[in-house]
DNA sequence: TTGACATATCGAAAAATCCAGATATATAAT
DNA sequence: ATTATATATCTGGATTTTTCGATATGTCAA
């Protein structure tokens, strides 16, 4: 785990947005689903365009941005088709909390 | 509480060690308390002079730095005579631990 | 296999951050 | 008053981040 990069992905108005509306897909992407294949279940997983949309950033944007966080750990995407899903990596993240609580 | 402005505060390895460093004064900035005058207990501050000898960086950018933290909350400080003395604002760090298991 | 669509990568201009030296200000000592 | 010391602020060049449009790649559908 590398702190600072973890930090300068917070540092940002929209990343940090995203991070918060991946709490809960459901509620804030809810046309999310349309292009969801029903044999895949990736619980929670959003695709790039429908953050694109939300965010109101350029496609390029928002692509480095997931890019960006996954790198730092914070999230974790699968390829279903010609969609990427991104999600929080909730495991990455428990243990985040646990070292601000405990090293910051 | 302006979470992206704390973000931002610790996205540098610098700031982020003083950070550390000022968990335990004592043990970090043993020769602290030389100019620390008896009548005053500011308990765990610590002075820019001995901040900016530990880090290895310039007066200006120590100053600066530490001003940075303090308006982000992460610190407060407290001017004796010539000296500022900076602490942990620790009620804050707690608040942004919650901050940060709950929101994040 | 061609076209359409989703996403990733590239390249660049503008803005922000980093960090130093120079200078200003506040306080203490003489 | 003058001088010395600690810290703050100013200025600016170097580097990094931000964000876009253009282009490339990967996948599906006809």
């Amino acid at each position: 785990m590398e702190p600072i990069n973890v930090f300068k992905a917070l540092s940002n108005e929209t990343r940090l947005k995203i991070l918060e509306w991946l709490k809960e897909p459901e509620k804030n992407f809810p046309k999310q689903g349309a292009h969801l294949p029903k044999d895949v279940s990736y619980k929670g997983g959003v695709c790039v365009g429908d953050i694109q949309e939300k965010a109101q950033i350029s496609q390029s944007t928002v692509s480095s941005y997931l890019n960006m966080m996954q790198k730092a750990g914070l999230l974790e995407s699968i390829r279903h088709g010609q969609w990427t899903y991104y999600r929080r990596n909730e495991e990455f993240i428990q243990e985040l909390a646990k070292y601000f609580k405990t090293e910051i």
